[in-house]
RNA sequence: GGGUCGGUGCCCGAGCGGCCAAUGGGAUCUGGCUGUAAACCAGACGGCUUUGCCUACGGGGGUUCAAAUCCCUCCCGGCCCA
């Protein structure tokens, strides 16, 4: 069970890992000790999404049969920026800046793992006392062709992009976290492979056994296309607000959502094949597919309630055509010409945005189309800009 | 250090003295279609006191009636050589 999900592009090295899985569950069980098993999340972003919860649930599976979770913020692998997932290099984040962003970290871990039994660090705190020395023997474990030969290395070679010096030892920060922690089992997304089996290697450079690499498919955005991350903007936090969450989920591409049913949901894997075969049948109307997606998930990190709420919410304002419960209450003093007026609510970010949304026919007041920069707002108004921005004007 | 190529709007990338707020693609936004799907089609996409003006093509200076385009200089980067 543990190993289900488990992607490795391989099938020798998965069964390699099971085996290697079961070899240390044995082992530990006669030491009667726990695993000691973890994953890192660099704090590139201040947001943890959808994408990390693959990982986390997986964690929180050994959590629940009694393992020792860790979740380490890669506070100085950070600075380097991991380049496994992309063909350029990242820019460097200072100091402050990935302070600022490992802060909330731990607290959006706690909507999965249980906060008792989860230790959350930075791997900051240890890799800043490496001296030189200790760097150059991390570092002599490794050829440069071992690190040549990777895809993402080899592309930007046959590219003519460059391929800055300290990137190389990211993987080498990141693999002495496992020496660091004693670590039993790295989880990872597939793009990590790489880095986990390094550590692996140095696990053994410094007498412990090597740890148990479980990677996890990449999950796609919301776009279906691009991997899904903070920085293209194609995320669902995991504390996102639930009709966030439930809107952006019913704006998935149906295939998206086949991909997403096995990733995110907290369904067995009978569940998950039952229902690609009603979607795929007809039996379930997509549309009720995602619904059902939608509120699994709003419910998974914000409880049912919410998730009911979140349901009755987009049913009435988009399907109901009824106006929204949460609309953004704005201020003003009238009268107002309409187009102050959607800067003023923040629908329009210049006076210029703003008569394009007119011109283009995105703006409703009171339910009446308004199409002229003309306009003048004197009394209190209903304003509606595009397909799901609503504002109500009070006066002053 | 030598040679060479380059730094353009959110991103990629054309332009190489005037017709350039700057071709094209992507992203984004809006409209149409729909299941608020996706895909697709159409439009928009620096700002403003909007038939015009201002700000922008790595920084600064210069030539010119006129520069993203030419010259000088500084900064940054790729590639090859050392």
């Amino acid at each position: 069970m543990l190993i289900l999900g488990s992607e490795f592009g391989d099938d020798q090295l998965k069964s390699a890992m099971r085996e290697r899985l079961r070899l240390r569950l044995e082992q530990a069980a006669e030491e009667h000790r726990p695993l000691r098993v973890y994953t890192g999340y660099d704090p590139s972003a201040p947001d943890l999404h959808l994408g990390h919860s693959i990982t986390l649930r997986k964690l929180r599976q050994f959590q629940d049969l009694g393992h020792d979770v860790t979740v380490v913020v890669g506070t100085m692998t950070a600075t380097i920026g991991d380049t496994s997932d992309r063909a350029s290099g990242r820019p460097r984040k200072t100091a402050a800046e990935t302070a600022a962003a490992a802060q909330g970290y731990g607290e959006q871990c706690f909507t999965i793992l249980d906060r008792e039994r989860t230790r959350v660090v930075a791997n900051g705190d240890w890799l800043s006392e490496l001296t030189l020395t200790d760097v150059l023997g991390l570092a002599s474990n490794f050829t440069v062709q071992q690190f040549l030969v990777r895809d993402n290395y080899r592309l930007r070679i046959d590219r003519g992009e460059p391929i800055a010096l300290h990137e190389f030892f990211y993987t080498l920060l990141q693999g002495f976290d496992a020496v660091h922690l004693e670590a039993d089992v790295q989880l990872g997304a597939t793009e990590q492979l790489f880095n986990i089996l390094a550590g692996a290697k140095l696990q053994e450079a410094f007498g412990q056994p090597p740890c148990v690499a479980l990677t996890f498919p990449i999950l796609v955005g919301t776009d279906g296309i691009e991997r899904m991350s903070k920085s293209r903007g194609n995320y669902i936090g995991l504390t996102e607000a639930p009709n966030e969450q439930f809107g952006k989920v019913m704006s998935v591409s149906d295939e998206t959502m086949i991909q997403w049913v096995n990733l995110v949901t907290d369904w067995s894997h009978d569940d998950v094949v039952a229902f690609r075969r009603q979607v795929q049948s007809g039996e379930l109307h997509p549309m009720q597919a995602k619904k059902q997606l939608a509120h699994h998930l709003v419910s998974l990190y914000h409880g049912v309630r919410a998730a009911d709420e979140a349901q009755a919410a987009f049913e009435n304002t988009h399907q109901r055509g009824l106006r929204p419960d949460n609309l953004v209450e704005v201020i003003v003093a009238l009268p107002l010409g309409i187009v102050d007026a959607l800067v003023q609510i923040g629908a329009a970010t210049s006076k210029s945005a703003a008569r394009r949304l007119l011109l283009g026919g995105a703006v409703e007041v009171n339910g009446v189309q308004i199409n002229s920069d003309d306009e003048i707002i004197d009394s209190p108004s209903l304003i509606k800009v595009g397909p799901r921005r609503f504002y109500r004007i009070a006066e002053s």
